[in-house]
DNA sequence: TACTTTTGAGCAATCGATTGCATATTTAAA
DNA sequence: TTTAAATATGCAATCGATTGCTCAAAAGTA
C-alpha cells in the first residue's frame, strides 16, 4: 500500500516495463502493443492508479484549469453563467477556478495576475463597471492565452465574446410599454461606458422614437442601479413633478427601488404606472404585482461561453478564432406592465 | 525577451549564481545575504518574474488550491458563501475550484474524486441533500486532506463543521409567531434526513410544546421545500379545511408558494394568517408583504469556513483540531408575521 | 539468404522550483 | 595563530509525467 499514491513507476515496475511504456499506453499510444495497455490498465486499476495532474500539467504546460473572473460571485446572474461554464467544463474534463473582481479596477488587474500565476489554460470574463483600461485584457491576449468575454463586454479589445442583444431586449420592452399605452416612459440607467447600459438605452430611444414619442431628456435616470438607487431615482422624478405613466430600468434592482416608491406614494402599478425591469431576478416574479422583465439566458450564456472558450483553445489560429455571439433575451411579461383594460 | 516566461535558472544566469540560490533568496531564506535577496528580486521585476506554481505544486506538493463542493452554485445562500471563501482564501495565496453535485449522490462521488485528482490542499463542501452513504467524504480524512462541512452536515464523519443554530432559529420564529398572537401555525419542513430540517423542525415543536401548545402532527407538511411545493402544501391545508393562522417555512421558496396561494384565495397576510421562512434569500424582503425570515448568514459563514479550513491546515495534528462553529442565525421581522394591532 | 520496413519499448532529458547535504568563506572565540 | 562557529552558496536529487530519439526484434520483400 505504501504511502498510498502510485505512480507510473510503480506500474512499470510491477510490470517490468519502464514509465514511458506505461504513459504511452495509458495515453492510448498507437506505438503501444494492445497487449501491453490491457496489462497496463489492469495494473493502474489494481494499484488504484491516479494520474498526478500537476507532474502532466508541468511537463505538457496545460493545467486543465479555467479562470473564470466575475464582478461578484453572489449575484445570481453571474453565479448562474458560471454555473452554465462549470456544466460544459466538467464534461471535457477542466475544473474551474473563480475570482472576484468586486467590481474594483485595481483588484481586477491583481486578480488576472493571479489566474495567470496559476497557470490557467485561459480566461473566462466578464469586465467590472468601473474598469476603464484594458491592459490586463490585452496581456493575457498576448501572451497568446485564450481569452472569452461574456454580458460585460468591451470594443477595445479583439476578443471572442458572448452578449445578449441588449438593444433589441430594451428596444422590444419599451415596445411592449408603449403597446400598453404608455407616453411618457421614464428610464433609469447608467453613466458608466459600459456595453450593457449603452445599449439599453440606445434600444429604448430607438422605440421611442419609431413610435412617435418625441425624446424627452427629463425621464432619464442615471445612477448606480441599486435598490437604493432605484428608490432615489423615482423620489425624483416624482418630487420633479415630472410626468410619467411607465419605468424602464436597466436594472431590476433599481425598478424594485421604484415600485417601494410607488406603493409609498400610494401610486398604483400597474393602474397609474406600469414597470419594467432587466435581468429577470428571481425576485422580480415574486413581488406585488410580479414585475415585467427581460431574461438574459444566463445559464446558456454561461454553456455558449464555455463552447466558444473550448472552440477556441482547440484552434490553432486565435486570431482568427475570435467571434462574437449574440444571444435573444426574452422579454417576460408580468402583470406589473400589463393595461387593466 | 525569449519565449517569454522568465524562470529562476534565468535569474541565476544574470546573476552568476545558481537556482537553488535564487529560489531561496524569492522565498527570504534566513541563510541568503540581505545583498543577495536585493539582487535578485531586482533582477526578478526587471525580468519580470513569474513563479510557476506548477511546478512548485509538484516539488512541494501544495498545490494552492481548494476545492469548493456546493449542491448548486446559482443559489444565493451558497453562491454568498462562495464568496466569504474566495475573500479569505485570496488574502492568503489561495485560488478556489468550484464544483458541483447539482444534489446528486453519484454526481458528488466523481466530483469528490475529481477535486482529489486536481489535487487540491483541501476540501470544502456541503452535503447534497440525497446523500445517504459518506464514503466519499471518508476516503478524503483517510488520505489525510483536509476537509471542513459546511450547513449541510452529518455526523457520521468526525470532521470540522461550521453550521448555523437551526434549532435556535427556528424556535425564535415560532415563538415569535406565538408571541404574535398565533396558536396553529403549520410548519413546511422535509422527509430528507439532513440535519438542517430536523433541527428547524425541533425547534418548532419546542417551542410549541413550551407555550402550552398542542402539538398537531395535521399542521407538518413535508415536501422537496421548492417554491411549488410550498404551494401545494399550502393547498393541502386549506383544502382540507385544517385550521390554521400561520406557516413556518424550512425554506423561503416554500413560503413564497404559501404566499401566492393565500392571495389566491384572498387570505390575507398578515391578518388572517402569519408567515415566516428560513433562508434570508433577497426576494423576501421584495414581497409584498415582506416576508419575515431567518438570515443564514452566508458571507461570514463562507469567512469561517475558510478561516476553520486554513486553521486545519495548519494544525499538525489533523485528528484534534477538528472542530464545530455554531453560528447564531437572526430573526429577520418584517411585515408577514407582525400583528394587526 | 540478405536487406529493408514496421512494430514495440527503452533511454534520458525536460518542465521549474525546492531542499538535504556538502563546501567555501568569514568571523569569533580560544 | 589556531580552531570552532557562523554565514552564504553551490550541487544534485527530486516531484511525476511526457516525449524525441534510439534500438532491437519481428515481419516483409527481393
Amino acid at each position: 500500500m505504501k504511502k498510498g499514491k502510485a505512480t507510473i513507476h510503480d506500474i512499470a515496475e510491477k510490470l517490468n516495463i519502464t514509465a514511458s511504456t506505461v504513459s504511452r499506453a495509458l495515453n492510448d499510444n498507437p506505438r503501444i502493443s494492445e497487449n501491453t495497455k490491457k496489462q497496463v490498465l489492469k495494473m493502474a486499476k489494481q494499484l488504484n492508479y491516479q494520474p498526478n495532474h500537476i507532474a502532466s500539467a508541468l511537463r505538457s504546460g496545460k493545467s486543465k484549469l479555467i479562470g473564470v473572473l466575475v464582478p461578484t460571485a453572489n449575484r445570481n446572474f453571474f453565479s448562474s453563467v458560471v454555473r452554465g461554464i462549470e456544466d460544459i467544463a466538467n464534461e471535457l474534463d477542466y475544473k474551474v477556478i473563480i475570482s472576484q473582481s468586486y467590481e474594483d479596477p485595481e483588484k481586477e488587474i491583481q486578480t488576472v495576475d493571479a489566474l495567470l500565476n496559476a497557470r490557467v489554460d485561459g480566461i473566462i470574463a466578464s469586465i467590472g463597471k468601473n474598469t476603464e483600461n484594458f491592459d490586463h485584457f490585452k496581456k493575457i491576449l498576448e501572451k497568446g492565452i485564450p481569452l472569452v468575454l461574456f454580458d460585460r463586454i468591451t470594443n477595445e479589445l479583439e476578443v471572442s465574446q458572448v452578449v445578449i442583444d441588449d438593444y433589441y431586449g430594451a428596444y422590444e420592452t419599451t415596445k411592449h410599454l408603449i403597446e400598453q399605452g404608455c407616453r411618457r416612459i421614464a428610464h433609469f440607467t447608467s453613466p458608466k461606458k459600459i456595453n450593457i447600459y449603452r445599449e439599453r438605452l440606445r434600444g429604448y430611444e430607438d422605440a421611442i422614437r419609431d413610435a412617435n414619442i418625441p425624446f424627452d431628456p427629463e425621464l432619464i435616470e442615471e445612477s448606480d442601479m441599486q435598490l437604493e438607487d432605484g428608490r432615489s431615482s423615482m423620489e425624483n422624478i416624482i418630487n420633479k413633478g415630472i410626468e410619467f405613466d411607465a419605468v424602464f430600468s436597466s436594472s431590476d434592482y433599481a425598478v424594485m427601488g421604484a415600485l417601494q416608491v410607488l406603493r409609498e406614494h400610494k401610486i398604483s402599478v400597474p393602474n397609474q404606472v406600469k414597470l419594467a425591469g432587466f435581468g429577470n431576478e428571481p425576485f422580480t416574479s415574486f413581488t406585488a404585482p410580479p414585475i415585467t422583465t427581460v431574461d438574459q439566458k444566463s445559464i446558456p450564456m454561461g454553456r455558449v461561453t464555455a463552447e466558444t472558450f473550448f472552440e477556441l483553445l482547440k484552434s490553432e489560429d486565435k486570431k482568427s478564432a475570435t467571434h462574437k455571439t449574440v444571444l435573444k433575451p426574452e422579454l417576460i411579461i408580468r402583470e406589473s406592465s400589463l393595461k387593466t383594460n
